[in-house]
RNA sequence: GCGAUAAUGGUGUAGUCUGGCAGCACAGGAGACUGUGGAUCUCCUAGCCCGGGUUCAAAUCCCGGUUAUCGCC
């Protein structure tokens, strides 16, 4: 199911088999929350050679609904992505306020922002959802506290989030689809430590470190995922959930994560900011406006291959979709890239060399 | 030539009647965005046509000028 096949300190190279094939780690999963990404379609991530994407399993359940997907034949054909698909369990929403979310002891209340319904998500409900789904990845129903909580709080998430992640194991009968389980613990050491070395017990095929990058300094992520990596067994897959810029995840990498997802590549993209192979470059600044190179002149992707700086920022302060969609193209292209040049690295045994070769650009 | 109306950051405007820290949008600059709230957020730069007068205090009231638009000879 996963196999290490190269290392370079703690980083490493490793095969993730899932049912709809096999991904070579550390990989970045772009978001597709409700099936699709934000101007983003099936068709371009295979042009990107995007494998892997997330989706949300609460989300789609609450629209388009588990009636229209099943009937499509699972998430893989409702939108005709022939990769690995992750599912999200939605706990993360409880930060978002759209959903009003109330904590319960079994689960938690959740509003339906689309009719205002409200719903009682369970780890049994979240199985459900996610294997009607058909996820090949599916992740352990979890409670997290948002930023800022009291200890006590982080204490009462890690206490729910294990008690859930039991039950998810339990009700989670596909076994077809593999099942990560979330740790918690929040920037405590000896929160993030009890919790990984619990979820590290359980029978799950790899493990995830959630409730980072919920708004901390990036020494507070740092200090939560170095605590809960030594208690997670080596020949499990490792997920950061919700990472990010390409600092944290060569970071991060090199700590020993093996996946990743988040927005920000796609968020930073439609405001404007674009990942070059010399840094972060601002479309919208004024200094581009009668610009003919493109974006990157090393990058490959589709709008840097047929694009200008000045029409990009020309679409880009017309708030255009087509300036959304070329931002978000060349965005996450660039961690494409980024990924293969980091797998490379790792395989070379070259990754410090390279780290300090891309904190010149991009500085931590 | 006469009359009416107008003039406020780079652009478009609010404030003028009833004097009291000149506001907003866009543009420009610096940041932010991390398990997706589809026109995001924060901060900065930049202005009362000119000259007098009244007043404790003038973008605002009064007088003169300049420019623009409209109307009339």
């Amino acid at each position: 199911m996963f196999k290490i096949t190269a290392e370079d300190g703690k980083a490493r190279i490793g095969k993730l088999k899932t049912r709809h094939g096999t991904i070579e780690t550390p990989f970045f999963m772009p978001v597709a929350t409700r099936a699709v990404g934000k101007y983003i379609g099936a068709e371009d991530y295979k042009k990107m050679g995007v494998t892997a994407i997330i989706s949300n399993s609460l989300i789609l359940y609450f629209n388009p609904s588990l009636e229209v997907i099943k009937n499509a034949g699972g998430i893989h054909k409702f939108m005709d992505f022939k990769g690995i698909s992750f599912t999200d369990c939605g706990g993360f929403q409880v930060s978002r306020d759209s959903f009003s979310s109330k904590q319960a002891k079994k689960g938690i209340y959740f509003k339906n922002p689309y009719d205002r319904s409200t719903h009682f998500i369970t780890p049994k409900k979240s199985m459900e959802i996610q294997q009607t789904i058909a996820s090949d990845v599916a992740v352990s129903f979890d409670d997290m506290a948002p930023y800022g909580s009291d200890k006590k709080r982080f204490e009462k998430a890690i206490e729910r989030t294990h008690k859930w992640a039991e039950e998810s194991l339990k009700y989670h009968t596909d076994k077809k689809q593999l099942l990560f389980g979330i740790s918690q613990g929040g920037f405590y050491k000896d929160l993030r430590k009890k919790s990984a070395k619990f979820m590290n017990n359980l029978d799950f095929d790899g493990i995830a470190i959630g409730g980072v990058a919920i708004g901390e300094p990036r020494k507070e992520m740092y200090l939560a995922v170095k605590s809960a990596l030594p208690y997670i067994s080596k020949n499990k897959p490792r997920y950061v959930m919700g990472v990010g810029s390409p600092q944290d995840i060569i970071e991060m990498v090199s700590l020993g994560i093996d996946c990743f997802d988040s927005i920000f590549p796609a968020r930073g993209g439609r405001h404007g900011t674009m990942f070059t192979s010399e840094g972060k470059l601002d479309i919208n600044k004024g200094k581009y406006k009668l610009d003919l190179s493109p974006i990157d002149k090393k990058c490959d992707c589709y709008t840097c291959k047929n694009h200008t700086r000045s029409y990009i920022r020309h679409l880009s302060k017309l708030k255009e979709p087509e300036g959304m969609r070329l931002k978000t193209i060349h965005n996450l292209q660039f961690m494409m890239n980024l990924m293969k040049n980091i797998k490379k690295a790792i395989k070379n045994k070259k990754l410090n060399q390279f780290k300090k070769e891309f904190y010149k650009f991009y500085p931590l």
